[in-house]
DNA sequence: TTTAATGCAAAGTGTTTGCAGGGCC
DNA sequence: GGCCCTGCAAACACTTTGCATTAAA
C-alpha cells in the first residue's frame, strides 16, 4: 500500500473517532510509515519528526503515539529496557509479533509466521478464553554470535 | 520444598557468587517465597518486607531483586504497565511463562504447559538460534467476563 | 466562537546511584 | 582494617499533565 493511501486510511480512522490528522500527527505517522520495520521509541520518533517539523514538542509526539495506540493504529510494546516502542499495525502483523532476541548482541529479529492459531483454539475451548492478540519472544543466541566478535550495543533494537 | 530448604538453597547460590544472605535479603526472599504465586512489583515487595523488617530501605529491595535476577533466582518481568515484576524461578517454571491477560478485568493467569519445545527446535534448525528462554502472553477475554459485571481494577495483576 | 490540539515547563513515576555510616570476616 | 552491605537522599530516565496560546470547524 502506498504512503498516501495509508495516510488516507489513518485519516479516516482518526476522523471516525472525532480526531483530526493535524500536521504534527501527519508528520509523526509519516515517520512511522517510513520506519515501519523498526521498533522506534517515542524519543526516536521525536528526533525523526523534528527533522521534518522542527517545532514539534515531545509531548505532542507522546500524545500522538498514545492516541494511535488507543485506536490500534500503532502497537505499543515493551522489551523490558524501560522504553515503550511503537509499531504501525499493518494487517499482516496481527498475530505475528514474534521476536528473536539475542542475549549476546541484543539484535532483535521479527519472525513473520503464525504459529499459535492452533493453541489459541485450544485456549478458547479449554479455558473459555478468547484471544485477541498475543506476543511471543524468544531469548537466546545465534550460532554465529560469539560474544567475542559480536558486541554491538545491545540497545540496537530494531 | 520447604521454606527452610529453599532459603538454604538460595543461600548457597548467593555464597557461590560471593554474596551474603543478609537479614534484609533473607526477609526479601521470604516475602517472595510467601507470595510465590503472585507477580509482585518492587514496591509490593518493599511494603511486604517492611512489615517484618520495618527499617529496610527501598533501594535495598531494588538492589536485592536486581541481584537475585542476575543470579536467575528470580525472574524480572514486565507486563507493559510501567513496573517491573518479580517471580521466584522454581524449576518447573522454566519455559512455562505463559500468561492469559484479560483485557476486560485485567486478571492475569499463568498457564503451566510447555507448548513451544517443538517450535524452539525449529528455530535452532531454521534460524541457527539457540533459545534459552521465552515468554508468551495471550491478550483476550474470558467468556464469563462481560465488561458490565467484571470491572475490577485492571492493575490487579497476580 | 467554541472546541480541539499544541508547545513548553513542571510534575510524576519507577528505578538507580553516590555516599557516609555500620557490620562482618 | 578492608570490604561488602545498608539507608537515605538526590539524581535519573521516561512519560504525563497543567496551562496559556494557537489553529481549526
Amino acid at each position: 500500500m502506498m504512503v498516501l493511501e495509508q495516510l488516507d486510511k489513518i485519516n479516516r480512522q482518526l476522523r471516525s473517532s472525532n480526531y483530526k490528522l493535524t500536521p504534527q500527527r501527519e508528520a509523526t505517522v509519516r515517520v512511522l510509515l517510513e520506519y515501519e520495520q523498526e521498533h522506534l521509541s517515542a524519543e526516536d520518533v521525536y528526533m525523526l519528526v523534528k527533522d521534518k517539523y522542527p517545532d514539534i514538542g515531545l509531548a505532542t509526539v507522546y500524545r500522538t503515539l498514545e492516541l494511535l495506540a488507543e485506536l490500534h493504529i500503532v502497537e505499543k510494546m515493551n522489551f523490558g529496557d524501560g522504553v515503550a516502542r511503537f509499531d504501525l499495525r499493518s494487517e499482516e502483523h496481527t498475530h505475528m509479533h514474534h521476536h528473536l532476541i539475542c542475549t549476546v548482541c541484543g539484535a532483535l529479529k521479527e519472525i513473520k509466521d503464525d504459529w499459535l492459531l492452533e493453541l489459541e483454539n485450544r485456549l478458547q475451548q479449554e479455558y473459555g478464553f478468547k484471544v485477541t492478540d498475543h506476543r511471543l519472544d524468544f531469548m537466546g543466541t545465534y550460532h554465529t554470535c560469539k560474544s567475542s566478535e559480536c558486541k554491538r550495543a545491545s540497545k540496537a533494537i530494531s
